[in-house]
DNA sequence: AACTATACCTGGAGACTCCAGGTATAGGCC
DNA sequence: GGCCTATACCTGGAGTCTCCAGGTATAGTT
């Protein structure tokens, strides 16, 4: 797994990023985070959704809880303006360290 | 400046791969991280200190004091054998989140 | 009726960054 | 000599965050 660190600093761009190709909901963003690391890597529950709830808190995302067609209660968080914008500033900040983290290793720097 | 996950992210992987280079010392390592991010990033060095402490109670850095050319005292750190073995993991993992995050952000994958 | 997968939530423990403050000294300038 | 700046290190407390363990509820399958 992650160290703590690592996955604080990757949960809130990975969440971004998810929902800035469209609307979903906790068990989803989990599967699909999953799915992204081929299998590798898996938060536990309990510790995305404060993360989801301190996200909307700060207005980056809103919510609404709607049925599901196999019938299940989902709640549903999408992107607000506000979450674009920081999504742009954490993905700044991430290719910056990134870079900076590619020249230590003599990776080749990434043309964005 | 960084969010403070990635601030949290970023110190332990970049303070191994700076002390790989080989010794180096708090206050250099500081100016190191500021070059690399071409004077953008600068860490608070009571930020740095307790990072350092921490990792060398875990057995990852060595220090010792030295008396530099200069006359001052300093404190310089070397990485161990488990040091460079977590700077393998931390790399590992920093290029698994970097890779789903490329994957989201339409980026093309980083050939290692 | 029992189980599994889906779907959400909370509280407390522990860990960590950040900030503000502190100590000490070499070298340059007046 | 006296002052300032850059160099060099350290600590304590506030606030924030992940992680874990626990809890609730329900659709579908056996």
């Amino acid at each position: 797994m992650l160290t703590r660190e690592l996955a604080g600093a990757s949960v809130r761009p990975l969440i971004l990023s998810i929902l800035s190709e469209g609307e979903s909901y906790g068990y989803a963003i989990l599967s699909r985070i999953e799915a992204l690391s081929g299998g590798v890597l898996a938060w536990d529950d309990g510790t995305l959704y404060p993360v989801l709830h301190r996200m909307q808190n700060k207005g980056l995302l809103e919510s609404s809880w709607r049925r599901a067609d196999t019938g299940r209660r989902r709640k549903y968080y999408a992107l607000t303006d506000k979450g674009r914008r920081a999504l742009e500033r954490e993905k700044q900040q991430w290719l910056q360290v990134d870079a900076m983290l590619a020249q230590l290793w003599g990776l080749q720097p990434r043309l964005t």
